[in-house]
Order: structure tokens, then sequence, then C-alpha cells
DNA sequence: TCTGAGTATATGAGAGTTCAACTAAAATGG
DNA sequence: CCATTTTAGTTGAACTCTCATATACTCAGA
């Protein structure tokens, strides 16, 4: 027995549709104009960068940068064609390998991260009061906790 | 001179990332493996069985679906090769063209349609108290309505 | 130690998306 | 009217993503 959607959560889930693709489609853009990378690219220099040795494990890398294993093994493949990660294989554990952000990659993370920025503010920091804010932080956790593995 | 994102910033920032990709991921693979399409052709097939007749001009069917055109364009090419969507050409506007959804088309959306309204509450709704609902409900309204064009 | 089960990553094929042309037909405006 | 500019839609190439599979190694137990 289906329960359906009413018409008020009909509204609310396409706004959220909607909502949510827009704020992607503009961060996916501007990364791609200005910073001629994806936004999981992004995410994937970032969680590197935050890394100790700026090195780290491809599975933990994998789940900091919410990817999969294949989407963030591709990724990684394009990443050392330009220069800006490298792997090297791990001694403790031979089936593995780490990533590490070279200064390279380092620097065009540096040079995209202001106009990245910018724009999460502009799509959506700006566009919602305080409150609100903080109404969508409790949101977004709630659904991460009971969504995530 | 960049505002950077604070803490809290980034803590709301990262979980509005991995809450809405998590409900994304959810969504398209219950579509995929449960009726063979991904979200973007089901938001396609749901756009044109609410317009009369089932048919809809080819733009206004890229804005209600929330695809862009050449997106929609490729999207109903293989709609069509499946027989799920038929293209015929608009008399008023000789440039124009209209797309259908055919009885196997509207078929296909309505075996699909309880199991993705089941994951929509599975992944969203039912996570969330009806006073979040609500507050998700203006957010995304907030949002859209700054965003879209 | 051998064997089977599980883990870490890579890889190839198939599919969808984007971007930049490109075609063709309307609208605009001297 | 004719020339120009818009608008509607399509297309191909390059790229990314997913899924299934393959490979290599580790680990637990008999």
């Amino acid at each position: 027995m289906t329960r359906w959607l009413d018409d008020d959560e009909q509204r609310t889930w396409r706004d959220f549709m909607a909502a949510t693709q827009l704020v992607n489609e503009a961060l996916d853009r501007q990364l791609q104009r200005e910073a001629g990378m994806p936004h999981t690219y992004y995410m994937i220099l970032v969680a590197l960068s935050e890394a100790p040795e700026r090195s780290m494990r491809m599975s933990e890398l994998a789940a900091r940068a919410q990817s999969s294993q294949s989407r963030l093994s591709h990724a990684v493949a394009r990443l050392e064609e330009r220069g800006w990660v490298r792997r090297r294989p791990c001694d403790s554990d031979r089936r593995g390998s780490f990533a590490a952000l070279t200064d390279e990659g380092f620097a065009a993370l540096a040079a995209a991260a202001p106009g990245h920025v910018a724009e999460v503010r502009r799509s959506l920091f700006d566009v919602l009061t305080p409150e609100q804010l903080g109404q969508l932080a409790e949101i977004c956790a709630a659904v991460r906790n009971t969504l995530e593995p």
C-alpha cells in the first residue's frame, strides 16, 4: 500500500530537488570554469590538503571526499596525469596505496579556493537567514547520520 | 579579500554536501535497480505524465524536469528508443517539437512510482520531524527562488 | 601451512552529462 | 522586405560515473 506524497510534501520534495540541484550546478560550473576541475575533484584535493603529509590511503580518502572507491580511483588517475596527485604503495599493507597532494596540486587548490568559497556563499549561505542556516545544519546532520553507512 | 568559512559554516557546508549527495544517490540507485532508469529520466516521465495530452514542448519539458536542453535532448532520444516517449513536430513553430509519453512509458512510470516514493520517505521525510520538514520547505523555496533563472 | 573468506584497489565497458558548435526557423527593425 | 539577431532543438566529442569484474594481498582458522 503506497503512501503517496500529499500536496505539501510534493512541493517540499520538488523544491528540495530543485534547490540542491541548483546549488550543485552552480558549484560545479564555477569550479569547471575558473579552475578547470569538477567539484568532486576539488573535494579530493581538499581532503588531501588536510591530511598529515597531505597524504592518505585511498579508502580513507574515498570516505572523506564522499566518493565511491571506483570513482576515486578513476579521479586520482586523472589528477595524477595533471601532476596534482601522486600515488605511492603502502608498506604495511601491500594491497594498499597512498595518494599524496603535490605542490602543484596544492597550488591549484589554493588558486581555486577563493572563487569556490564565494560561490558557496552566493548560492547558499547568503540566501538564508542565520536562523535558517542553523536549521539547515541540524537537518543535514540528521540526514547524514541516518543515511551514512 | 576572501571571507573564508568559519568552523560552524564548514560543518554546515560539509553536512549539506554529504546529506544531499546521500539522498540523491539513494534515489538514483533505487530507480536504477528497480526500474532501470536514472532519476533524471524519471523526472522527465513525471513531467510528461502531468501535462495535457501527456505531451509538452521540449523547452517547457526541460524547465519542468530541471534539465538542460542538451541533456533533455539526449535523454528523450534514449527514452524514444525504449518506446516510452515519442517526438512529433510542432505545427505553429516549425523549429519546435513535442515530446509525448506513450502508454508503455506511462506504464513504466506507474510501475516505478511506488518504490520511488518509498525511497523518498525513507531517505528524507522519515528522517525529519514535522517541524524540520517545514523549515526545510522554506529553506529550499528560498534557495530555488534566488537561484532559478 | 594450506585454504577459504574478506579487503584494497584497479580497470573496462556502458551510460549519462556538459560544452561548444551547428541547423533551421522565427522575430525584430530599419 | 531584407538583414540581423534570437530562439528551438540537435549533435558529437570529451569527460565522469557506475557497475561488474579482476587482481593481489591479508587474515582466520583447521
